[in-house]
DNA sequence: TTCAAAATGCGGAAAATTCCGCATTTATAG
DNA sequence: CTATAAATGCGGAATTTTCCGCATTTTGAA
C-alpha cells in the first residue's frame, strides 16, 4: 500500500481530485470543493480513511491539518494520463492530441496551439533554436488554485 | 438520468472503462477484462445497475446479450479530458501536452509527434496545404481490442 | 488567566455497493 | 424432437462506504 495504488471508493477519488486541483487543504477547503457537500465530520472521516490507506498524509499548522497527496502531482498526472489514454485512446497519444484540438466543445486559443507546437519543436529537435521569440522550455502553469 | 452524469461506483467505473476499451462485450468478456475478477453473477449484476442508470444498452446477439454504452466514445472521451485538465492541468491544454511529451515513463517515437504536428498546423491553418504528402486529417487509431 | 471559537478523535449506525446461488429460458447439436 | 450447454432473471445477504454526533483538545483574544 505504498501510495494510491489500491483502487479508491467514489467519494475518496472525489476527494483526491480535490486535492490534486488545491495542492494542499485543509477538510474546511475540501469539503467546500466536494460535489454535494458532505457533513464536516463525513470528510474527516474520508481523510482518515485516505491516510490509513496512505494516500494522503497531513501537517500541523498553527491550529489546523492541512492535507496533500502522498503522490506527487507530477506522478498522478502521469497515472491518469495513462491511464486515459489505454482507456480511451488504444493507447495513442496522437489520438488524444486531435481530441484535445477537436473544437468541438472547446476550440483552442491561437495562442494555446502556438504553445503546442513550441513543445513539439522542443522535443523533437532538441538542438535547434525555435527561430526567434522562443523560450518555448517551460509553461506558465496556473499550477495553484487553478480553473 | 440522461447517460453516466451521475457518479458511479469503483466497480461500475472498471466495467464501464471495459466497455470503452472494448467498444462491445458480454458479460464474459467484461468479466475477464476487470481487475480481479469478479463472480459472473456479479458481472451481470451491475451490468443491470449500470443500464437501469441509463449508462450503458445492450442488444439481443443470437444467444447472448452484448452491451455497450450509451454515450458514444467520442463523448465519453471528451468528457474524460475535460475532467483530466480540471483536475491535473488547471485547465491548460498545453501543460497537458508537455506532460504527454515528457519523457520520464515513455517517450513519444518521432512518427508520434510527427503526426501531432501536422494534427497542429491542420487545426491552426485551416486552409494551408500542408506540404507534400500530408494527409494529417485522420489517424490510423487502433479503436478495435486495442491494448 | 479565563473564555470562546474551531478543530480533532472516536465510535457506531444508515445506506449503498458488491457479490453469489438457483430456477428458468434459449439456442445449438445429435 | 430431445438433450445439453450456456445465458438470463431474480432475490437476498455479506461487506464496504458514507455519514454524523458528541466529548475533548487546542489556539487566539480579552
Amino acid at each position: 500500500m505504498v501510495a494510491n495504488d489500491k483502487e479508491l471508493t467514489r467519494r475518496e477519488r472525489q476527494v483526491m481530485d480535490a486535492l490534486y486541483q488545491l495542492n494542499r487543504a485543509t477538510a474546511q477547503e475540501i469539503m467546500d470543493a466536494l460535489p454535494d457537500r458532505p457533513h464536516y465530520s463525513a470528510v474527516r472521516s474520508l481523510l482518515a480513511v485516505l491516510e490509513e490507506k496512505g494516500a494522503v498524509k497531513h501537517t500541523k499548522e498553527s491550529r489546523r491539518f492541512v492535507y496533500e497527496p502522498t503522490v506527487s502531482p507530477a506522478r498522478a498526472r502521469k497515472g491518469a494520463l495513462r491511464r486515459m489514454l489505454s482507456t480511451f485512446f488504444g493507447g495513442s497519444p496522437e489520438r488524444l492530441v486531435q481530441n484535445l484540438l477537436d473544437p468541438v466543445d472547446g476550440p483552442l486559443s491561437a495562442t494555446e496551439v502556438a504553445r503546442i507546437r513550441q513543445l513539439l519543436e522542443a522535443g523533437s529537435s532538441p538542438g535547434s533554436g525555435s527561430g526567434g521569440a522562443g523560450a518555448a522550455g517551460e509553461i506558465p502553469a496556473p499550477e495553484k488554485t487553478a480553473l
